[in-house]
DNA sequence: TTATGATTCAAACGAACGTATGTATTAAAA
DNA sequence: TTTTAATACATACGTTCGTTTGAATCATAA
């Protein structure tokens, strides 16, 4: 343990920018390597594979995230000693760590931001499997907590609703700005990730306290109540 | 033109599935030829690269499900002549022809709304580029629809709403079910679109009716209240 | 029939990929 | 110093990729 601080970090960093540019499958080792300054041996003996590099990309800066929302759950909850923890906290608590990654040292988490994004959609194929043990005790908990202080909705409306939070924020962070196509409109120049906190707060906020759509006599449950 | 539309169907059949599937880098067009029973060249030959299938791939459906959108707002606009478009109604015009998809015609449809919920995160770049103008209409006649309804939001935040709302649409779409790693909650089998439609259009009219929040002058917001 | 143009096919091309190998280089232990 | 383990390096291996080629096949019209 030399001077490997400095290769294994260059390596890890650089292909944070890449990937989150790029894609995984698209960017090469060698490009990777080149751009780093390292040799292109380097990623095989740091890190034994290319998919074991993607996973400790990933791995650097979601445990952390997911480390620090539990953290302010956990906060939360203790604040409110037994009672349901109002829900725009929650949501503030759950989208906070993700999106405050975007002004992170050196604007180096900006990059990881948009690469979660692609973490669930994009392959490897067996990646996912890897990636969705970091995620279980977050959505095990979170979940728990709105279930508490949404108690008039069904667990199956439940589960799409936070579905669709999930979905939000990722899309979001993948940086894939569809609406841009038209160039009207007001937008902020740098981002201002606080203002983008609140206004997806604010909408999330609103979606999930929405009143449950009575399901029709169309033959489907209407599992609602307690 | 003998038996050509046999084989570039089956071509464009194959990559649709491939594709949704292990995504556009990942998928072989030595897999997706010997998958559909052609000739390794037949891709080149009737579409030139695999860049322009991907791109013939996507076109194929896209077009017509923008028209679709587009069909349902002027029927809307003239069903209320004057008179802003209700909300629920613009949401559901714009969401509806993109879940509808996943009812398809013998699935086909469903795995090219997994498809394009790809389309836009992933490469190749400059396939943006190509997909950009396919969208451009749509969202330039919505975006003024839903100002027009929304008429207290800022040109900023119905921005960003707009965005918001495309990207649970796109995350929905993509299948990525981070959810699913919480085994509890009650799934329904069998994804009912109109039951995911409505309880979509439920949660995005919420968020996008949900009250601005106000930008302080500067430094500090949390200005929540009334 | 023959001729013609469209399509299919097997085979190969060069490039780029991830990975493995063997050797230098480095720095601290002995 | 010598020894030793860790790291960096240049290079090559084997595979797979997208694409191209030229001949074979087919359908149709003259």
């Amino acid at each position: 343990m030399t001077a490997n601080q400095g290769t294994k970090q260059r390596i890890l960093d650089t292909a944070e920018r890449l990937f989150a540019d790029q894609g995984f499958g698209n960017t090469s080792l060698r490009c990777l390597t080149s751009q780093a300054a390292v040799n292109l041996a380097a990623v095989n003996y740091h890190f034994g594979s290319k998919d074991a590099l993607i996973e400790a990309v990933i791995a650097r800066r979601l445990v952390p995230m997911n480390g620090e929302r539990l953290r302010r759950l956990r906060a939360l909850q203790g604040r409110h000693r037994g009672h349901p923890v109002p829900l725009e906290s929650l949501v503030a608590a759950f989208i906070g760590p993700a999106l405050e990654l975007s002004q992170d040292t050196s604007r180096a988490g900006s990059q990881f931001i948009r690469l979660l994004g692609r973490g669930f959609v994009e392959s490897p194929p067996q990646l996912q499997d890897r990636l969705r043990p970091m995620y279980r005790e977050v959505i095990d908990h979170f979940k728990r907590a709105f279930a508490a202080v949404l108690p008039e909705l069904s667990a199956e409306e439940l589960y799409w609703r936070l579905h669709f939070l999930v979905g939000t924020l990722a899309y979001c962070m993948s940086g894939a700005d569809m609406m841009r196509v038209v160039a009207s409109s007001g937008m902020s120049a740098p981002l201002d990730i606080e203002v983008v906190t609140q206004r997806l707060t604010v909408f999330l906020t609103a979606g999930l306290r929405a009143r449950e759509p009575v399901a029709e006599a169309n033959g489907f449950k209407r599992t609602a109540r307690a």
